[in-house]
DNA sequence: TATCATCTATAGCAACGCTATATGAACTGC
DNA sequence: GCAGTTCATATAGCGTTGCTATAGATGATA
């Protein structure tokens, strides 16, 4: 009844679904429900999603690239650690706003169905990363330092989300967001007894390897360089004893 | 067909359920299927359980207990941050060897429907943490530092999940759950923070030069230190970045 | 034995995801 | 202009789903 006119089937059909998802409470929302919202009838649906999955998963697409989008706009603070900080909140409002959506997104997530949004996830917070990484601020590889980071992100957004809303205390996430970005820098002066041996050989490897990696230095041949990453992957990676 | 005999029909649903759910790979299971895995027709589940979510409220609730009752059994090492370890550890391990049983207790949770789980997950940690606390070894309160570690905890483990689980890197959860622990503990030394500056490429490939000059590294033969050397002056003899 | 509560089975409803088939609209080549 | 082709939507209905109204079977109690 609300998408009448001027739309194109198509995109009646993706607004009615992500607004009744929106509204569901967790509910499921019936094929019926979204073609009647839509004033289209079944075939339609099918004809352009294939599947109910192949709806939802648009949905959750189209969600995904508002959040990309989100995640983008405000970035160049100079301070990589801090756009991480605003990263990360950013993703936990997001979860916060489009409960329903996130749940979909993360709280779903199944081997065989959709790692391809969460890959995505973590190359954005990589991305950020490496520049950490060039900073000399970073203890670990930027890909590892992404996925530890996005999946804690992760866990405490399904939490606050599970609370009710009355009660949700931001503090978790802060104190969480903190808690991972501390552990993964270098600010931290030197680390617990078993972490002491990573020396700032590790971390100069790993900034100058995200360096090498960022900017095409034409001081290598690609062969050589090849082989330079190689050996500064095996050092950077070596001495965690 | 498979639970005939001696048990009575409450189990013998319970049990089918729980083993339809566990091989379901994400596809939904139906109550008829488990009505006739059970040996027992649709009235008799109704009776029981009231609704086919009572049933799976109920699978998930004996599987919680299986959880908890893991989580108590190796207990008291003495060392209570370890004991955090070893909670982390055997949490990861629940998600992994159930994984649908755990989305459907982790990955779904709603405000309205079932904060009750991890409520009780929750104490759980909290109760250890409490330890740590009362031995001077948290640096937060143990409720809000349990609430942080679960909500990583359960982070890790859905990103696990999600993986193959030929690709699985359990180095993702140990980091994580390091970071984690490390950063509610007392245990941070006090550190020398006189390298803390930001360096650059060249400053990092200068310091790794210096390094790796200083301490004879055996990850690289002598002929490929040699190389790596000269490639690393040529690079920060270079470019500005 | 009669009574009563507990448990299970027969049969079937409304709603579900989805599709075989047909109709209309819009563009193509002549 | 007009036949041919393709895309987009509608009609109608199939098989399955979660669930239930009703009634029969069972065991304990009196």
């Amino acid at each position: 009844m609300s998408f009448d006119g001027q739309l194109p089937p198509k995109m009646r059909l993706l607004r009615a679904a992500a607004e009744l998802l929106a509204n569901s409470a967790g509910a499921s929302v019936s094929t019926r429900q979204i073609t009647q919202l839509a004033g289209v009838t079944a075939p339609t649906l099918y004809h352009h999603f294939g599947d109910k999955e192949g709806l939802f998963d648009a949905v959750v697409t189209a969600g995904f690239e508002e959040y990309v989008a989100g995640e983008r706009d405000f970035a160049p603070s100079g301070q990589p650690l801090e756009d991480i900080r605003r990263m990360w909140d950013n993703h936990v409002q997001f979860g916060l706003n489009q409960p329903e959506l996130y749940l979909v997104m993360f709280g779903n997530i199944r081997p065989e169905s959709r790692p391809a949004i969460v890959a995505d996830a973590e190359a954005l917070m990589e991305e950020m990363l490496n520049k950490a990484a060039v900073a000399g601020q970073l203890n670990v590889q930027p890909r590892e330092a992404a996925r530890s980071i996005l999946a804690a992100n992760v866990g405490v957004t399904l939490m606050l989300i599970a609370e009710p809303a009355a009660e949700r205390n931001l503090e978790l996430s802060t104190m969480t967001r903190d808690a991972m970005i501390f552990a993964v820098s270098t600010e931290q002066a030197s680390g617990t007894p078993e972490d002491s041996g990573k020396s700032s050989v590790v971390v100069a490897a790993i900034a100058l390897n995200a360096a090498l990696q960022a900017s095409h230095s034409d001081q290598l041949s690609s062969s050589e360089l090849k082989l330079f990453l190689e050996w500064l992957h095996r050092i950077s990676t070596s001495s965690t004893s």
